[in-house]
DNA sequence: AGGTTATTTAACCAATGAGCTAAGTACATG
DNA sequence: CATGTACTTAGCTCATTGGTTAAATAACCT
């Protein structure tokens, strides 16, 4: 019953009311009330929504007098962004063009050693832990 | 019923399993059989958990002769990259650097013009529509 | 205390999702 | 053609989820 972190975070992400409900929170902390305005939706469902996303790790909520203010909680925003990071190959130019000069600058390295076989594809090693910047 | 694209993405992301097999499926194409060995679970469970990376655009799938090897699609991964980015300000702190040396620009250019209001919060505007790079 | 506002909890329902087994399809080969 | 290999489809469970309304809790304001 109890997912793994990063599986309830995709969860929480695969609704579109969530979403929304975490791009508005973008724009800075605010109440459930004015949270809940721009659904066509029950006020119970808006809190369910939300605590999905509080278990999430996506927001987390504080108390001011009879409100409960949400805002971003950047955690498992960073949690996803590093899982994606392991597929960011497939797509990202930039990226590529990296993997490409760190190539070249093994190639390079590799020629003052003693030659040995070595492979063109991208293999597990490079695409492993890596991070942006 | 039909989901939106990135909600089916998010929901196709959200099970152990299949992250499992998208993982497997990073370090290169491959068949069903090869894909269901790590997994203590029938085949057709299997079947269905690449059914719903396909329909969710992660993957897509080829026919060799009895096969049907599975590969990485791009799109979908790059589509949940894309909404990340709108928040990617809350935890990258590089991003964040970069939008303080917009900022510190934004402020020179408006010292040549008439001086107005101004707010020192990071604003809609600002995160909108931001890419990596 | 009594009322209003903000939010959560409880109880329910319909739909979906993940797993199973058993049967069906598609191709390859003896 | 018959058998084997690689899947997929069908039909069934059971648990979870997204929504509902009605009631409860919590804090503020006379």
């Amino acid at each position: 019953m109890p997912l793994d972190p990063l599986s309830s975070t995709f969860a929480a992400l695969a609704d579109p009311t969530r979403r929304a409900i975490l791009a508005r929170l973008a724009l800075g902390e605010t109440s459930v009330m004015e949270l809940a305005k721009p659904f066509d939706m029950s006020l119970p469902a808006i809190s369910k929504h939300l605590k999905v996303l509080e278990h999430a790790g996506l927001i987390s909520r504080g108390r001011e007098a009879q409100w409960r203010p949400c805002r971003i909680a950047p955690d498992s925003f960073k949690q996803v962004d590093g899982w994606l990071g392991n597929f960011r190959r497939f797509w990202d130019e930039s990226f590529n063009r990296l993997d490409g000069l760190l190539e070249e600058m093994k190639a390079e390295e590799a020629a003052k050693a003693p030659p040995r076989k070595r492979k063109t594809s991208v293999t597990k090693e490079k695409q492993r832990g890596r991070t942006r910047g």
